[in-house]
DNA sequence: CTGTTAGCGCATTCAT
DNA sequence: ATGAATGCGCTAACAG
């Protein structure tokens, strides 16, 4: 789109002129070849070669009401447990021809509501949220968009579209089952501050049956923070024994200080994350962690999508991929 | 972009007819109100609030030849080193307006020809590559397209049109040094395989004066890697006394693997990371690592393709972001 | 300051 | 199997 440029790209008025075929004809040669002939393709193919043609998709999306295009609407890129759902996301659609707009919220509902609106103005042909959308009007007016919407990382009765994802208060429920289980009385939980994670809290505490004490950190949780977090409860209480974190990583950094602080995992102190980061069943002690399929429900968003652009029924609009509890060293 | 909505989305045509005014002044008060009055703007957004219009980006795109859009292109967008960059480059292009479509390579020269060529024809006001554009085809094609490119993380004197980087081979070279001042004798690399991570092996090797004994290891990177890559590289030198790593996380899972072997860091062996990840610091021991700009280079590059689409002159269209180490318990 | 005219590049009608 | 006309929704140019 620069105008310095000494070359004014091919278009397929070009195409069509240097294979001496009108331009529509052209245009089913690439597009829908079934219906042309052997001999017609065969010279549009090669008038594609030597104009060096390549389609402008925003002329063909204009007019067909299809953009071949996806929005991706993530917190913020970095966070690293919707990565691998973007990153299978992304390429999935790639395969079947459809590119991935990204957008960032910022962790913050205005941005979201404004990247939401322009989003629709781009005219994708689905969008892809990790979360719920909170705010009703952002809510109203994806419906309103017609534009397929599928809701990932979290579960509920209502979705605004489609939606793939799993409940964080029955994973907090269960890993407060678990906690239960192992018979620790002085428990903590170092947590983002994120709607799901505060979920993922309530969860937990409904199980055990009261109030835990809890070590908030702000967004992106890390380990650093972990480190902190773990210095704040013990400054709460320093019988801790176990810690339920809202992250590996947080984990991770419970793990580094206690260990600075001469405890031993998981006999001093146990502690579990959630998501199941790469790194945690490789270092040592290994970290007891919630599983959660993000490959896979970036690849059932795409496929919900892709279904729904095709016109094909959508068998089930609400899909819950679950979790499992992964117990290793530092719980063990 | 779903026929089946029971709404047919507002056009500026419904703006206007309910603001009563012509279709362009509509369309001014919006984009450009600098030269419409205070009252028409005032009954415009009005309009514009009651028929819930939101632009059609991909119509304004094809007549304005301004799509607001930027590819970004990654090896794989789960490869950590470069998420703070793709964060802060869509942050800020968002900032102005632009959203980044995303591309993946899946570290396949191939695959990146094919997306480079949909990108094309996505009318990108900019195109923002992570690492040098290796096919030649490829490269004249971008150059053809005079849409202005950013190569990232890397450092040439021939870029396709602008870049933001630096010199692998120096960063080897750097590190070599650095080894080289330490005196230590029994030296193994564990490295990616790909094109950056083995020009900064041959800066280190060059820089040492032969070559040193190296586990490669497939890309992504990660902890489990670096703890196969440290037993590979034990079977090949007992004596093993320092390994140079091509990530932070290969280091880490160095680290990891020498403490489950009863090896002390830094005394039976250091090691040297890559990239600053942000739990190095924090580890214990932390990890020495080569520090490098990532978010600057994100700013940087959507910078640039701004400047250029404002036709604003370009001071230096190659910028070299340089790099430092950073000593921490791992190698001090 | 506002309006009229004329496309952007392509794909969906229709026709042949 | 191919072609001619029409318009998707918007904005750059010119007019008034």
């Amino acid at each position: 789109m620069n105008t310095a440029s000494p070359f004014k790209a091919a278009t397929l008025h070009d195409v069509a002129k240097a294979a001496g075929v009108s331009l529509i004809t052209a245009s089913r040669a690439l597009s829908n070849p079934s219906v042309v002939s052997e001999k017609t393709i065969t010279k549009v193919r090669a008038a594609v070669d030597a104009t060096g043609y390549i389609p402008n998709l925003l002329a063909g999306g204009l007019k067909s009401k299809r953009s071949l295009m996806v929005a991706g609407i993530v917190p913020a890129l970095a966070v690293s447990q919707f990565l691998p759902t973007v990153q299978t996301l992304t390429r999935e659609l790639a395969a079947s021809g459809y590119q991935l707009i990204l957008g960032q919220t910022e962790y913050d509902a205005e941005v979201e509501e404004r990247v939401l609106n322009t989003m629709i103005g781009r005219q994708p042909d689905g969008i892809v949220i990790t979360g719920l959308v909170q705010s009703q009007r952002a809510r109203d007016r994806l419906q309103r968009s017609g534009i397929p919407v599928v809701e990932t990382w979290d579960l509920s009765d209502r979705p605004i579209d489609m939606l793939v994802g799993f409940s964080h208060v029955k994973v907090g429920g269960a890993v407060g089952g678990y906690f239960l289980s192992k018979g620790w009385k002085h428990i903590g939980i170092a947590s983002g501050n994120d709607h799901r994670a505060r979920m993922r809290r309530d969860g937990f505490q409904t199980t055990l049956g009261r109030e835990v004490p809890t070590a908030f950190v702000p967004a992106p949780s890390s380990l650093e923070l972990g480190r902190r977090a773990l210095t704040e409860l013990l400054m709460q209480d320093p019988k801790l024994e176990a810690v339920c974190c809202s992250s590996d990583q947080l984990a991770h950094g419970v793990m580094v200080e206690a260990a600075a602080r001469g405890m031993r995992i998981p006999e001093d102190l146990a502690v579990c994350g959630f998501g199941n980061a790469d790194f945690g069943a490789h270092i040592l002690p290994s970290i007891s962690t919630v599983h959660v399929d993000g490959p896979e429900i970036g690849r059932l968003a795409a496929r919900l999508i892709i279904d729904r652009c095709r016109g094909e029924p959508i068998a089930q609009p609400v899909i819950d991929v679950g979790f499992r509890i992964v117990e290793r060293q530092s719980t063990a």
